[in-house]
DNA sequence: AGGTTTCTTTGACCTAGATCAAACAAAGTG
DNA sequence: CACTTTGTTTGATCTAGGTCAAAGAAACCT
């Protein structure tokens, strides 16, 4: 997947058309930001943007993954975001950048020119009531994040971080909650320590006991299968839902 | 302050009206959002809503000081949000209320009834502009907290704490920022400790090492005076500025 | 004023997870 | 294909912060 296969793409067949900041314009909306977008593509590893630049556009992720974090004055670094497709890129208002944007995988976005998406906002009200809902979500996924770093213990926090990308998974496979479930990683080890809140050697080591436990099973480094999802929800301390990243 | 005490607010001289998620509209609207509105306070340690409540209002808070939490099954809570006057209670969209809302302090709210409040909201974008602005603060805020429970230590954590609280004075009551700031902790120890993902234990000994450090000085358990904010926000961990709660 | 309740402090000890270290595995490179 | 480089696992040890316990210190009764 390069830029130049992409731009092709058009918002009738673009698979986070009905998810995305867009998804409840009508027609004559969709066709106002289609003129204000344009298609580019990051490799895994690369910066999409770094604390302090200045971004001058929005954008939607329409496929792979990237992730907002902080870093203290020590190397200290905390996750803080994690955009999967559909999610939306940037804060309107404000071209300062505050987080590490970073691709973890080949990632392609459709950017929005921020001047005329920021005038687009004050005439279009669907875009603004379907930011403010994603907004809100993203808002509940990062409450729901607190609770694991600040109170969960690490067996906990690995399971809890599986078991949002099986239910990520599950919400787009359609398959049903008792089905065995199967992703892929899309984090190193130390990815995932970083939005956990532990080091890379603690990950490494509970993701040992889980398979041990027969929670999950691993194929290769990044495959993982989970025979059973209640299983590992209750694992991860919230037996009843744990609905995070809306 | 009762609630028959406050039912003679009105707008024009309201404390929040330039923060509040009303202070974006003109005398009209500010007229539609006074027909639906009504006044209601709570006693510091009364329940606003529970986890699993359905509310039929929006608030903005007004005065006094209230807690978003979760708790997981064997009474382990994280605090997800501190609610400071002109703070928005509730979310849009959605009755059913999914952390457990209290007053720490005597609190007045300025609520908005549902259903009236939710077509305004559709009619009116002065509002949900305004809305989606605090929210993505709220979201800002929420990550800077995510910096200080996955990676900050204890000792950081209180002091990133008291520069929240410090910052926050500041912003209202107009000092320089070379002053000594004053102000009272609206949390006991074991509030703050559910806010840091500590124990009260710790917070307390982290607060007796700051004070013996000379970086707080303590009047009584909870007034707290800050000489020198910068030296406070070297404790932080966030030299250069710790923005957090917008 | 004495007695309860709630909050706070401090001490002694323990453990979950960090740190330090080394070996292993897989993938890319010239 | 040997050779880096990057990521992973596992072991040994250490420590920040948790746990358990007890004693102050306010505030609130009646």
């Amino acid at each position: 997947m390069t830029a130049q296969d992409s731009v092709n793409i058009n918002c009738a067949n673009c698979q986070i058309r009905h998810r995305a900041v867009c998804s409840q314009c009508d027609d004559a909306e969709l066709n106002a930001l289609d003129k204000i977008k344009y298609y580019k593509s990051f490799a895994a590893g690369e910066n999409i943007a770094l604390m302090g630049d200045e971004m001058d556009f929005l954008a939607s992720v329409v496929n792979g993954v990237a992730t907002l974090s902080q870093t203290l004055e020590d190397g200290r670094t905390q996750m803080v975001g994690l955009l999967l497709p559909s999610d939306f890129v940037g804060r309107p208002g404000r071209k300062g950048v505050i987080y590490d944007i970073q691709a973890k995988t080949d990632i392609l976005l459709c950017c929005f020119r921020r001047e005329p998406f920021e005038e687009l906002m004050v005439t279009t009200p669907h875009i603004v009531q379907r930011l403010l809902q994603m907004t809100l979500d993203e808002l509940d996924a990062a409450r729901e994040w607190m609770l694991v770093l600040g109170r969960k213990t690490a067996r906990e926090k690995i399971s809890s971080f599986f078991a949002i990308m099986a239910q990520r998974h599950l919400e787009l496979g359609k398959l049903s909650p008792t089905d065995a479930i199967e992703f892929d990683l899309p984090l190193t080890r130390e990815g995932m320590s970083d939005f956990l809140g532990l080091t890379l050697e603690t990950v490494s080591r509970q993701i040992s006991a889980l398979k041990k436990d027969g929670v999950i099973e691993m194929v290769g480094k990044r495959h993982v299968c989970v025979p059973n999802l209640q299983t590992l929800l209750e694992e991860a301390g919230d037996d009843s839902d744990g609905g995070i990243l809306s």
